[in-house]
RNA sequence: GGAGAGAUAGCGAAGAGGCUAAACGCGGCAGACUGUAAAUCUGCUCCCAUUGGGUUCGAUGGUUCGAAACCAUCUCUCUCCA
């Protein structure tokens, strides 16, 4: 079956909502952060790690398994679940976001997209069509439309082509997507320009998707026009779908996204800077390599309920990053991955109330807040 | 006892008259990271200040306009032979 997003209710001071989303894999609550697997696994995290906190979704990318192992293996294993031993639900991205991030502006066509492979050299293309048949067969729960994903900034001319064309896209990978137990997300382009925007997301939706999602944010432009970039395209997105942020991101970012009515977030940040040594708190981001670190026997959290703070200490945390030790990244990943989920849970626990706004004031001041007397 | 080789910043290691406060690596200290070409990348790392200044290349003395580099003596290390 399709997912189905059940809409529970609106927040009255802000645009948020609270929702749930069934799938095939199980149903789980929204607002909800999902950590990015781009490579059929979440860096460092055992699915049972990420059960335990409590992920409802997480992401994968068409292009890398494209290139790695080949959708066919992936298909012969019984699906990316099966292959990755996941059995929760799973969203994959179509390779839009390697537009932005590998493509040149002259590798991009009306057909599709020229691409070097990151890991030989050669030549590549991908197109909507093969996207989307790449999807149908890793059986994600949620495929993405293929997109350009366009940095920031460009001309308003420049934009304007390129929705229209990612809009075509959509259709075009609309037309060939033929997984009964896969839904389809379109996705609204359009850069810091409301009437781009607008004109996306209205188009977009008159192709009537299983749900819609907010492209080309965090590319460059700062905290305001991001926000601007939400607003201008929750605004004319279909009300009774899911409503996915991608990209985005950092513990306020989720908030103020949600803010404005956005129901799914992913991003990288949670596992890479647990990699490099970071830590998400209440009171800000801390890096663990920090000298003053070194003795701290306590938790990098001690009311999280993450596995890596109910056993573990901050020095000890620090001797194993400073070690170059892989469990160090992977304690990281936990607590930051819980972290995400957890703020999440806090979001819907506000919204419920209609609390929301006090909530982000909290949130902030003791985020942003003076952090010397930790 | 004899014959060689060597001593350079926290460590390893380049440098063989001026372009050298001294490459590079490690270590150390910070920073960045938002649909993952990222367990990666960037900066700083003799002392004091903003430009700039002050002390350095085992020690001492010398040659030279100028020495980490050349010479002498000394100290210490290593290798080989007895």
């Amino acid at each position: 079956m399709k997912i189905k997003y059940n809409l529970l209710h609106e927040e009255i001071n802000s645009r948020a909502r609270l929702g749930t989303i069934e799938t095939n894999y199980g149903t789980f609550d929204t607002p909800m952060f999902m950590p990015v697997g781009t490579k059929a696994t979440v860096k460092t995290m055992t699915p049972e790690e990420l059960y335990e906190c409590k992920a409802g979704i997480i992401l994968s990318n068409t292009y890398h398994l494209w290139l790695r192992p080949g959708p066919d293996l992936i298909k012969k294993a019984g699906g990316l679940h099966k292959f990755m031993n996941y059995n929760g639900p799973i969203l994959t991205d179509s390779g839009g976001f390697q537009v932005f991030s590998l493509a040149k502006p002259k590798d991009i066509t009306e057909e599709g997209v020229h691409f070097k492979s990151h890991i030989d050299g050669s030549n590549l293309f991908l197109t909507p069509e093969l996207s989307i048949e790449i999807q149908n067969k890793l059986d994600s729960d949620i495929a993405m439309s293929f997109d350009e994903c366009p940095p920031y900034p460009v001309t308003h001319d420049y934009m304007k082509r390129s929705i229209e064309r990612t809009l075509r896209w959509a259709e075009r990978g609309k037309r060939v997507h033929n997984n009964e137990n896969q839904s389809l997300f379109g996705i609204v382009q359009g850069g810091e320009f409301p009437d781009l925007r607008m004109e996306s997301a209205i188009e977009t939706a008159k192709l009537e998707f299983d749900g819609y999602s907010v492209g080309g944010v965090s590319v460059g432009e700062d905290k305001e026009t991001k926000y601007k970039m939400i607003e201008y395209a929750t605004k004319y997105m279909p009300r009774d779908k899911v409503r996915y942020l991608m990209g985005v991101g950092e513990p306020i970012d989720i908030i103020e996204g949600t803010i404005r009515g956005i129901d799914l977030f992913d991003c990288v940040l949670s596992t890479r800077i647990a990699r490099h040594g970071n830590a998400f708190t209440r009171r800000g981001k801390i890096n663990l390599k920090n000298l003053k670190y070194r003795e701290d026997f306590a938790p990098i959290e001690e009311e999280c309920d993450c596995y890596s703070c109910k056993n573990y200490t901050k020095a000890y945390i620090r001797h194993l990053i400073t070690s170059d030790e892989t469990l160090g990244g992977r304690l990281l990943s936990i607590h930051n991955t819980r972290f995400l989920i957890k703020l999440t849970e806090d979001l819907r626990m506000a919204i419920k109330e209609d609390g929301l706004i006090k909530y982000r004031e909290e949130f902030i001041s003791k985020y942003n807040g003076d952090k010397t007397n930790e």
